[in-house]
DNA sequence: CGGGAGATTGGAAAGGTTCCCAAAACTCCT
DNA sequence: AGGAGTTTTGGGAACCTTTCCAATCTCCCG
């Protein structure tokens, strides 16, 4: 690979003048500038991107871990990454969690990865991670973003969007169909979001007046084997439900699957709610009806609070972002025959 | 940042020495050694990955281009590059394309940029790349393998099941349901592997005597909104159809989707079979019957081939990737003739 | 006690860039 | 022609590491 010392010999000029040629900034003598642009084309040259790094001190390479990539919630995120950065020259390293370690040490090591590897920052999704792990991790990189949990200690840097709040809007949007019967299957309780997305159902529920006592609930771990089970057993319990909120749409999917082997109609037998609105719901059968988590926009401005931190540009940066629901085809209004025989108990 | 330099004043050592305690290699005596690491410990340091990259000539650095991450092809492939990579000890940076440019453009960009950052070597996906396209980009960059295409200049980096074979191997699953009413749902037709196993799949029926005139084929662009557009077309035609194959699951999930919103029952009115065996095949309802491609496998094998080219390393190498049926739901024996009739409605 | 082998050590050089400063070349005016 | 001011140019220094060579030290043997 021809040096830029290459380019300025075949030119016949200086190391700076050459530099100023590639750089653009500068002044040199327009005659000089096309000698030097036909060695550069003549030699094929390209920067060295290592020595750029080595000099400035910056790599322009903001790293993304990612526990898990499978399913359809992380690969919005990849996308939207990556054009961002590529809009500014930057790029993306991406690790993801892997090996036979737990979940939060494989986020530690992935992290330690990408901060060993001269990343400017990193934005990091993983709900494994305790407090003082992003503390210890903070200390060796400062430029760190954290989308979809929030750590006390660095509430400024963590960007999420509220999903105590989706759950009151989920409750709601089943209430509002006459749904009281209800069955839910939860993300791990382990994943603080997950959590607070209960918290929100069963709180609305309750502010309306269900028993939520009542409510059958399987713990189960976002994936849609795990909906599959989880439904299944569901449907083997006793207790009857006309609404399953299901805590991700991947669950909820696995759900649908389920019912659709055994002959249960969705959404005329039983009606299913989603959460996240990722892809995944768009084009299930029935089209899954899910609470929108507005990813895209919770992303873009983490990765711009991140930037801002690292090349200290301005930006723009939300730390607000509303839920609502998107409703397709899966929840009803509960069915007429409950209805009546609920009337005449 | 502490420097190597620092930690070797800090220890009372030399330049070497320290350089020797980190990477392990030279003698260096034990005392000593345990003098700089506490050095090491105390100033945080770690050596810059850019100083490395400019001195050895290498960054351990793979470069990955996908044209779109959306749907659930291209994940399983990243996981398993990453996986593979950090096994030792490099990693992965990724570009997709996108802008407004046409899907060869973007790839050319993509990949232009990757190269431009360093890279090692590139692993390339994309059906909208020319033979003389990888020509000019291999002259740039000889380190490339391209994975599901294949490009006769460098045949020995090329790494692709066998699209036409598949196409066989789908015929067969329908034919050996006793299907000759068949639909298609093709990819684009600018797409090779697309085209491969089309050809594939029209060869094998009409060599068990099916009338290949006689099949209705639609042709969408792999997305479950193709999928379901297509799907949509199909009914609103007049030819029936007992059997439906997409080019590829995503679309076969569009479909599954459109037949159950308008009652129409899978597999006992149509039967739908896919192409790929993607994620997106495991829990769509009703399950996914869909011709298995081991991406894996040749994901493995092609990143194998381009570590060996550029570490020379002895990484086993595979370049026959067997297809078969994986079997789940959506596939049943035709149905009877009245049946048929109404699908064909 | 001299000599030699081997272990240990220090530091210069190199890798490709950019930044900065001083020098050279040019322009324009008197 | 002389000089002031501006543009253009060249090259050293620095960024951080590793490699290599020469110097020093240690230890053992005759």
């Amino acid at each position: 690979m021809a040096t830029i010392k290459d380019v300025a010999r075949l030119a016949g000029v200086g190391l700076g003048t050459a530099s100023r040629v590639v750089s653009g900034k500068g002044s040199v003598a327009p005659a000089t500038a096309k000698r030097v642009r036909r060695a550069i084309e003549q030699l094929n040259f390209r920067p060295s991107h290592s020595a750029r790094a080595l000099l400035s001190g910056t790599t322009q390479m903001i790293g993304v871990y990612i526990p898990i990539l499978k399913g359809t919630y992380y690969t919005p995120i990849l996308q939207t990454i990556d054009a961002e950065l590529r809009a500014g020259g930057r790029h993306m390293v991406v690790a993801f969690g892997h090996g036979s370690a737990d979940e939060r040490r494989q986020a530690i090591e992935g992290v330690q990865f990408l901060i060993n590897r001269d990343c400017d920052g990193l934005i990091v999704m993983s709900n494994a991670l305790e407090e003082k792990d992003v503390v210890t991790l903070g200390r060796e990189q400062p430029n760190i973003v954290v989308l979809n949990s929030i750590f006390e200690s660095m509430r400024e840097q963590c960007f999420s969007a509220d999903h105590h709040q989706g759950g009151v809007v989920a409750a709601q949007a089943l209430l509002q169909h006459r749904h009281r019967e209800i069955a839910v299957i939860a993300g791990p309780a382990s994943s603080p979001d997950n959590r607070a997305r209960l918290a929100g159902f069963l709180r609305e529920l309750s502010r309306q007046g269900v028993d939520t006592h009542g409510i059958r609930m399987i713990e189960s771990d976002f994936s849609p084997e795990g909906g599959w089970a989880s439904a299944k057993a569901l449907l083997a319990g006793k207790r009857r439900f006309s609404a399953l909120f299901c805590a991700n749409d991947e669950m909820a999917v696995g759900a649908l699957s389920y019912f659709q082997q055994v002959g249960l109609a969705v959404p005329q037998q039983v009606s299913v709610l989603g959460y996240d609105d990722t892809w995944s719901a768009e084009y299930s059968a029935p089209r899954l009806t899910s609470v929108h988590i507005p990813l895209r926009e919770v992303t873009v401005s983490g990765l711009n609070c991140l930037l801002n931190r690292c090349y200290d540009s301005l930006l723009p940066v939300v730390r607000d972002f509303p839920v609502n629901v998107t409703w397709r085809a899966s929840v009803a209004t509960r069915p007429s025959r409950r209805a009546a025989r609920k009337a005449g108990d």
